[in-house]
Formats: structure tokens, sequence, C-alpha cells
DNA sequence: ACGGGTTACACA
DNA sequence: TTGTGTAAC
């Protein structure tokens, strides 16, 4: 349910910016041919046609509809281009469409505080620009107003003859309030954002200009396609009274529908008649007071500065005949879904340095004789760790975890009609994050100088330092060099130290759940998972790295440096390591940061 | 046999 | 916190 957000005083000068038929675009400029024709994209062509889920503007006209089969969309337009969503590991693969909205936010992030969305929309906090743009160049005292700001639909502005002049007058108006002043700059600023985008990525967006995001989002849908529309502050309650409460962004679904049942509101202007004790007695305190705000056209919402998704998740249904019901089965679709997963993880970690902590397991499932149709197959997650088997066998344990606890130790037949896995819980890496590789190549790999994956491959360049940071400056605890343990006749073993430092130092052993923190050792959840990291892009690494790294050898603990040694042997030892079978009982679990 | 596959968020 | 439900495109 939604809760409602301290407003500022200030004005604020927000848009909402949403490519239009975002899918067909991308595909349209792909294949030049599909432009101007009537042209959908569906997913999974072989049951009735597929799916269809982005519809071009030219096929609209025809009555093709989000929703429809294929086939359908065939019958009510028989000239209707379709295009499939491209297919990996036989599940669809939407990354092609994430590359290109991560264009469209490279271009708008550059003119305010931008928030993606979605993967084809974008908030922009535009205030900061709009008051610069006010000073500096204020429109009254421009020479020309770029064409396409010329184009906006201004809601409240009458007239439709001379759109452009009243437009062109109503952008510059001398007498506006601040406020409308600063939406004027709004306006224009967003304006040269999308023809900027149109001509860097070949994509129309249409967008809303307002003072929230409410009503950003409210506005930019009014004129679509390739179009912009500015909501003044004098026009919201006009707007709001006639409006159906299901196009406000979360009415569309059962809030919306109790609203109208129990409620008798139809209108956001209907809800002007209940006081916020009324509607808080309904809904709760937050969902009462956020209702009663918005009515009102105030919504505090901020746009947070955030590029990039929050989580990755990949998922795939099983309908009717598909439906899996063998756990090898299973274990097959899990293996392709955490194939992906852990490819985009591994991308947003090289390129953005972010790492996930934390990986989940849904599905749906039903019982051959369900007596209880409504018992759902329980979520369950656990820390994350990178490399694709690692992810594929813990998703099966969590899987399997989840799989008793639905059938409750009954012996009855099952099926899985959707799987889905996702990761979640990503930090960026802090500055100066090194790798524990360092103590053996002497090339300092440092997560705001290099990719992380490629870092091995570089030139040594920097000294050697510690591995904990409260020892960064002490040259004493400087660790060897490679040469340092030729020297000490190491050379034979050191195969050995690296695959079991490196393993330890991945996570990816199990440790017992009454381990002590107090043997944590200092390195810190996203160090660990930046190896591991390492360690994966090596899928062999006993032919690269000259090590083997499944073969543990505890006596060559004994040649390691003392403090290495130190915290090696106090944190865990391999005679010591206990599966509990728990959930989430990896060393990656017990000692992340989160649980000190 | 389902709009599918993703995301984000509030609540308990 | 983990897990559940709602909502959006």
């Amino acid at each position: 349910m939604p809760v409602a957000r301290p407003e500022r005083q200030e004005p604020r000068v927000i848009a909402h910016v949403d490519m239009d038929c975002f899918y067909v675009q991308v595909e349209q400029r792909k294949n030049p041919d599909l432009r101007g024709v009537p042209t959908a994209v569906v997913q999974y062509n072989s049951w009735k046609g597929g799916g269809l889920i982005a519809v071009g503007y030219e096929a609209r006209k025809f009555g093709v509809k989000r929703s429809m089969r294929g086939d359908e969309a065939k019958r009510v337009c028989p000239d209707l281009q379709l295009v499939q969503v491209p297919v990996a590991r036989g599940k669809a693969d939407l990354n092609l469409y994430r590359s290109a909205g991560s264009e469209v936010v490279a271009i708008l992030s550059k003119k305010g505080k931008c928030e993606r969305a979605s993967i084809d929309e974008v908030y922009l906090d535009l205030t900061d620009t709009a008051k610069s743009m006010l000073l500096e160049a204020p429109p009254e005292g421009l020479d020309s107003i770029p064409e396409e700001a010329l184009k906006s639909h201004v809601l409240g502005l009458g007239s439709d003859a001379n759109k452009e002049e009243d437009v062109r007058k109503w952008l510059c108006r001398p007498d506006a309030d601040y406020e409308e002043k600063l939406l004027a700059c709004g306006a224009i600023i967003v304006a040269e954002l999308r023809i900027r985008v149109l001509h860097e990525t070949q994509f129309t967006c249409s967008a809303g200009i307002a003072h929230n995001k409410m009503l950003a989002k409210l506005a930019s849908p009014m004129h679509k396609p390739a179009q912009q529309t500015v909501v003044p502050a004098s026009s919201v309650p006009d707007l709001l009274a006639s409006l159906p409460v299901k196009k406000m962004k979360q009415l569309g679904g059962k809030l919306g529908s109790s609203l109208q049942d129990d409620l008798g509101v139809n209108t956001v202007g209907d809800l002007l008649k209940f006081s916020e004790q009324k509607l808080q007695d309904y809904y709760g305190i937050n969902t009462g007071t956020w209702l009663w705000k918005i009515a009102r056209g105030i919504s505090g919402d901020e746009v947070e500065d955030r590029l990039l998704p929050k989580s990755h998740g990949c998922g795939k249904t099983f309908p009717g005949p598909m439906t899996l019901k063998t756990t090898s089965s299973v274990k097959h679709w899990l293996n392709q879904l955490c194939e992906e997963l852990s490819d985009r993880i591994q991308s947003d970690l090289d390129q953005n340095k972010r790492i996930a902590q934390t990986l989940t397991l849904h599905a749906r499932a039903f019982k051959e004789n369900d007596l209880e149709p409504q018992k759902k197959f329980p979520s369950k997650s656990c820390a994350l760790r990178y490399g694709a088997s690692k992810i594929q066998e813990d998703a099966m344990r969590l899987f399997e975890s989840g799989l008793s606890e639905f059938l409750n130790s009954k012996n009855v037949g099952w099926g899985i009609t959707s799987l889905a896995v996702g990761a979640s819980k990503i930090i960026d890496i802090p500055n100066g994050t090194t790798s524990i590789l360092k103590y053996f190549n002497e090339k300092c790999i440092s997560s705001n100088s290099s990719d992380c994956s490629d870092a091995l491959l570089e030139e040594p360049n920097h000294t050697v330092t510690s591995i904990s940071k409260r020892d960064d400056e002490n040259p004493k605890s400087r660790a060897p060099t490679e040469s340092a343990f030729h020297t000490k006749g190491l050379s034979d073993k050191n195969a050995n130290v690296k695959g079991t430092i490196l393993r330890y130092f991945s996570g990816s052993s199990c440790s017992s759940s009454n381990q002590s923190s107090a043997n944590k050792i200092d390195l810190e959840e996203h160090e660990r998972t930046v190896i591991a990291s390492e360690l994966n892009s090596n899928p062999n690494p006993n032919n690269n790295w000259g090590f083997n790294i499944e073969e543990i050898d505890p006596s060559v603990v004994d040649e390691l440096p003392l403090e290495i040694q130190r915290e090696i042997r106090g944190w865990i030892h391999p005679s010591k390591r206990i599966n509990t079978g728990k959930r989430g009982s990896t060393i990656a679990h017990y000692f992340s940061p989160a649980r000190n």
C-alpha cells in the first residue's frame, strides 16, 4: 500500500519521460525495414503466435492490442509484422532492450537528477537546472524557443487554434508566478533532451512536466507518441476532478477498486469529500494520508539519484503441459535461469562495480490432489556467491528446501508452473577495494582503477599493501610477493597456497553456525566477492594460473606469513568445517558485514 | 494454457 | 530480517 512522503516547501520541476512502444522502436532501429509499418513484438511464437508485449502506433490503428496473441493480432491486422523477442537458454532474453534503455538513461541523466523507473521510463528532477536557466537565460528573453518546446501541450491552456503561438506566450509569460516560470524552463529543457535522445538513439519518447512525480507520471502518456505535456499547478484541480481513480498510479489495482466499490469514489475529485481521518479509518494511517494528499495533487516522493536497477531477476513460466514434474527438469531450468542471472550480475560487477548479496528463489506450484489450493510455494533466499555453478547449486538447494516445506512431508504429485531467481541487496564496491591476489602477484588490483575481472592481466604498478585496511599505512605489514615465496623455497607449493587462500577468501566453503565472529578475518564481503569473481573468470584456473583450486593442503598454511597464518587459522580450518545443512550456512553468510 | 518477465515497494 | 503481497509496464 502506498505511503505519503514529506514534501519540500520549495517548488520542484519534475519530468517523467516514457519511451514510446519501446521494444518496437528497438526492433525498428535494428531492422529499418520495419519503420513506418505496423509492428508488434511477441515472445514465444509457437503457441497461438506468441504473446504481444509491445505494439507500434501504426498497428494500434488496426486495433492491435497488448495482451493479444500473435494469431489474434494477425487477424485484425494481416500486414502486421511480428518480431520475436530474442531467446537465449530457452527463455526470453531482454538484454537488447535493457541496453537500449541504458542508452537513453545516459543521455537524460546529464541534465539533472535522474531515476531509472523501469526499462523504458525515467524521472528527472530538473529543479536546479530550471532555476539556473531562469537566472541566466529566461524564456521571456530568448529570441527563439526550440520548436519541440512549442509543441508542448499545456494543460488548462484552452484554445487549440493558434496552438504554438499560445504555447510560446505561455512559456514566455513575464507575469507568471515563479513556479510557473520554473515549469516553463522545465518544458524547454525536456524538449531539448527529447530531441537529443532522438538524435543520439533514434528513439522517440513522451514526457510529462509537473511539480511532482505523480503529476508528471500522469501527464506523460496524455499525448503520445513523441510529445510532451505540461501540468501547471493551476490546472491540477480541474484535471483531478474528473479523473477516474484507476488512472492514478497505485490505484490501478485492488486499492482503486476498493475506493470505487467500498466508498463510491469514482474520480479523484470524489475523494475530496472524505476527511483525512475517514480515509485513515478505512485504509490505515499511511495510505489514508496518501489518498488525502493525492486527491489534492500533493506528492512528496523525491526523484532518486539512481541510474541502475536495484535488483536483477529472471524467470520463466511453464504453463499447462510444460509444467515441471521432476526435480531433474527443475534443475535443468534453474540452471538456465541461474546462468543468465550470473551473466547479468557479473556484467554489473564488471561495468558498475556493484555486488549483489542475496539470492532469492521463487516458484509457483500445485499439488495433484490439493485440498488447500491456496497454499503457495514459499520464496527462499540465501547469501549470494558469485559464479554460475555456485548460484545453480544454491538455487537448487533453495528449491528443495522450498519444495519440502510446500509438500509438508505429504507424498503427492506436484508440478511447478513458474520458476524465478533474483539477485538483490546490491551494493557499490567501496573505492580502493583490493584483491587478495596482490599477495601473490604484486599487482594491486583496485576497483577504482581497473575492471575487476581483467585486473590480473595488468602490469604490476602499485606496491603491495596489507590485507586489512587498518594496516594500510604500515610498511611492516606488507605481504610478501611471489618472489618472496620463491626465496623461501615455496615455489612448488605456491600453487596450492593460492588455491587454498583463494578458496577460503572467496567464501565458497561452509561454516558452522557457532563460528565466532571474533575470528572474522578483516575482509569485507564485497572483497571476497571480487575474488570469487576473479576465480570464476577462469573456468579452469589450473590451466591458466598454474594451481589447482580444488586441492586444499592445510600444511601450506605453515609457510604463510605469520599474520596471514594467524588470520586463516583463527578463521576456519578444513578440519573444523562443518556443514550444518542449515540454509545459508556459508562463510559468506556468517561473515557478511551486515551481521557482525 | 497463463499477458510473460521484470522491477519496486510496503507490510508483518 | 526474510518472506508475502500489490502494482506497474
